[in-house]
RNA sequence: GUGGGCGUAGCUCAGUUGGCAGAGUGCAGGAUUGUGAUUCCUGUUGUCGCGGGUUCGACCCCCGUCGCUCACCCCA
């Protein structure tokens, strides 16, 4: 056993018992993104590893150590792609749809960050990534949370999340206030831990973040982001938080929300929860006017965000809120020499009557009681029988697995006229 | 990268101060020569994660290793 071959660590299969509900969560994000007119962009899943570095920040830890890269052939350095923000932008720059065009985008699949797994958290991973651009008001801002405020309810999983909200400022303001703090905690290092004193010089504003105990009085007493930030982006946040309140969306200020990846400015946000342990965030994102910029050299706007797929199932998984597609609805029995060819034959005019049913032709063979045992197991509401009987007799019978209907026989026609009465 | 817990049948898990490897479930067959889900009977599944050591003897003790898992870090 343990010479098979496993799969990659961190890397996991959707089991054909999972798919069902990864269908409906799709099924539901496409619906609510639609109603918002948002278009799905696909993208490659390698890129060239200088757009990460370029995009996401060069001391962040996904560039430093969690990239999957490699050499091509041909000796350049690529990348599977870690995120899809720096993928999207680039695509967009590349065809021309930036600068001075707004788009509304929306893109889903895996994302690659060779971290240690844990609950939440995997080395293959599926994101939702909406990213709008040429967007500089507030009202974008607050259409993305209307999106995931709708998506929460559609879900039934609005009880379980809460919306925290900051702002950044600009670079250039989150650049002084940076400096500031450096200067605060350099002079408080005494009071700071191992973890703090290495975020000092990588991501001082982590800090603010930390999880001990132990220095909530040094970062109490440390600058505040907000008093920092200049009239304009202190009006684009109170516009974003008045129209929340306004459209009735519950959200909470956190000053000391601080986005990962470097390219954030002004409004970032995350959606939260209490029941995944440590790995809490579900979505998360934010404004980032400043990376059209850095990769372009032309001023733009955009903000998106990324939701973790897999945590939204976990949370998912404890509900039972969305109706599942049954992989079955109608199993075939064949029993007898005589009757495989006119099963078979009546399987596929069914079909032709029914285009979208759901049929399954028994093809193992074996007894009338193992065959009614697999009808049973693949949640079939009827099987069909034909035997040798029904073929001589010229019929086809029908027999009800979830209720008690009991046994029918119909000619083929007959039977036709039946299920579609049911299924068309 | 660091630390804790766990690896026994397809799945969920027992197990013994070191002495023949178990249950439930699933699967197959039968009771019911053509009828599932309930009931009863019978059968079936193992390199006890892998490698080494100690021992007359190791699933059990020791060392190493791989995997899973949770947490730190970081992030969706």
């Amino acid at each position: 056993m343990a010479k098979t071959i496993q799969a990659i660590r961190g890397m996991h299969d959707v089991l054909p018992e999972q798919t069902p509900l990864w269908q409906a969560v799709e099924a539901t994000i496409r619906e609510v993104l639609s109603a918002y007119g948002y278009s799905e962009i696909r993208l490659p899943i390698v890129e060239k590893t200088e757009l990460f570095k370029r995009s996401i920040g060069e001391v962040t830890d996904i560039v430093e150590k969690e990239m999957y890269t490699f050499d091509d052939r041909n000796g350049e350095s690529l990348t599977l792609r870690p995120e899809g923000t720096a993928g999207c932008l680039r695509a967009s720059l590349e065809h021309g749809l930036l600068p001075n065009q707004s788009h509304r985008l929306w893109y889903y699949g895996p994302m690659y960050r060779h971290e240690r797994p844990q609950k939440g958290r995997y080395r293959q991973f599926i994101q939702l990534g909406v990213e709008t651009y040429g967007m500089p008001g507030p009202e974008i801002d607050a259409e993305l949370l209307l999106i995931m405020e709708r998506l929460w309810q559609k879900l039934g999983l609005r009880a379980h999340v809460r919306l925290e909200l900051n702002s950044l400022g600009t670079l250039a303001e989150r650049a002084v206030y940076r400096e500031q703090l450096v200067t605060y905690f350099e002079t408080h290092s005494q009071q700071l831990d191992d973890d703090s004193k290495r975020r000092l010089h990588t991501n001082p504003l982590r800090i603010l973040d930390s999880k001990n105990p132990a220095l909530t009085e040094v970062i109490a007493n440390a600058p505040v982001l907000f008093d920092y930030l200049g009239e304009d982006s202190k009006a684009h946040f109170t516009a974003v938080t008045d129209l929340l309140t306004h459209l009735g969306i519950a959200y909470q200020i956190n000053p000391r929300l601080v986005r990962g990846l470097d390219y954030y400015s002004k409004t970032v946000f995350e959606w939260v929860t209490e029941q995944l342990g440590a790995q809490g965030t579900v979505c998360a994102g934010g404004r980032y006017d400043g990376l059209i910029e850095q990769l372009s050299g032309k001023t733009g706007h955009a903000i998106g965000f990324a939701m973790g797929m897999e945590r939204l199932l976990a949370l998912l998984e404890n509900q039972n809120t969305l109706a599942l597609a049954k992989p079955v609805q109608v199993y075939l029995v064949r029993v007898g020499e005589q009757a495989q060819r006119p099963g078979l034959y009546f399987a596929e005019r069914l079909r032709d009557a029914i285009p979208h049913l759901k049929l399954q032709v028994n093809m193992e063979g074996g007894s009338f009681k193992s065959q009614f045992k697999k009808a049973d197991k693949s949640g079939a509401d009827y099987a069909i029988i034909v035997g040798d009987d029904e073929v001589a007799q010229g019929v086809i019978s029908i027999k009800s697995l979830r209720d008690e209907q009991g046994q029918r026989a119909l000619t083929d026609a007959e039977a036709i006229r039946f299920f579609q009465q049911l299924y068309l």
